[in-house]
DNA sequence: CGCCCTGTTGACAAAGGTCAACTAGCGTGG
DNA sequence: CCACGCTAGTTGACCTTTGTCAACAGGGCG
């Protein structure tokens, strides 16, 4: 939790060793603030040297799930590089002091878009704006998360029960029942190995729209 | 869910636009096998062309969470540039192709470690590793998973109960009944803002060992 | 100094976890 | 190629945990 000052930062040090410019300009920031929202256009890049950010996105019943806690030394808002509108809101939760960088000037820094490195690094921010949220008790009764999973899963009928049930953090009883639900009101087709949706309007009704 | 050819591959794509040679062999795997283990020491990365990867974390009680579903175009065990030993353990779950490569090939292949692209890769991985999953009902009651979120989270008194309460995968009003249980335990010191652990064993007491 | 937002506490109902018995389907071995 | 056994999934019954609604209180910010 100390100061990152700009001779021990990463991002300069990187800088210094290939000879490029530090994109990056120091922001402080105060507790409540929010560095920058779900659906806006991404613009910049964050990274912070002191403080705490919360990072949420909206469900889709319009409340806001906490998804990760970030501190010093990490990058905010990298989604920017891979992405034309921010994928999560960022809520500053302390006295913060956090470095910005222009998308341009961001691109530039990371270098030639085939290197390796950079191919490698946006799969990875490409993958991390994917994957959903573990969902949770609090997110909806099991049966609307099940309904939701399948909707946004395409690898749904890959998976094994028992993992899509941790995944969806119920018990694989639960997921059957929550299946076997489905079914009946037509809204999948199940065996003991696959899951088939048939009616994508049924499915959606029981996600709560 | 096609065949990703080498021409069409990110990774042979990134090679031939840097002139370096793709450190990627192919290797098909069975349904049911199992790419690396969470723990092993971390020699190999792969990157997948054709089926689905389940990967899962060890909860403390022993039983296998599963954190991600994989498909094709994505890297998997690519924290064996940052870190000695698996984070994750990877679960085929179909029939598939995937590529290796060992991880001297693959850090040669990213370039030089000073890079900033390559300092950007390795700090989202790193905080990947570190992202603790969300938990919920599956993973034992409100009060274990709060015990161990303390336990776990340094930032954990810099963010508002709200939000702790969403990542934690409960209402608001159960992890204000929990903290209170906990403080009368003496494991904690609470006020409406902070959260002070105080006593380690009672926590790990609570988080059942 | 006062308002409003965030967190706390209480009561109640129901969602879903647990335990147990059962079955389908797959893989192994004869 | 078939039979057997084991694992993963299903279904039922019960009871705890926790989400929900409501009223209240403390603290921060204007």
């Amino acid at each position: 939790m100390n100061a990152v000052a700009c001779s021990s930062c990463p991002c300069s040090r990187a800088s210094n060793g290939q000879r490029v410019r530090c994109p990056f300009v120091e922001q402080p920031q105060r507790a409540g603030s929010v560095a920058y929202v779900e659906g806006d256009r991404a613009e910049r890049v964050w990274f912070v040297k002191i403080g705490t950010i919360v990072l949420t996105r909206w469900a889709s019943d319009h409340t806001e799930t906490p998804v990760a806690v970030r501190g010093p030394g990490t990058f905010l808002g990298l989604e920017a590089m891979i992405t034309p509108t921010y994928r999560e809101t960022a809520r500053v939760t302390t006295a913060a002091r956090l470095c910005v960088a222009e998308r341009p000037a961001m691109s530039a820094w990371l270098g030639p878009a085939s290197a390796p490195a950079r191919v490698a690094l946006e799969q990875t921010l490409r993958v991390r704006c994917a994957d959903p949220v573990r969902a949770a008790a609090a997110d909806g009764t099991a049966l609307r998360r099940v309904a939701r999973w399948i909707l946004a899963t395409e690898a749904a009928c890959e998976v094994p029960r028992q993992f899509a049930a941790g995944f969806l953090g119920i018990a694989p009883e639960t997921l059957s029942r929550a299946l076997a639900q489905l079914a009946r009101a037509g809204a999948i087709e199940v065996t003991r190995t696959t899951i088939t949706p048939c009616d994508r309007g049924a499915l959606q009704r029981a996600a709560g729209d």
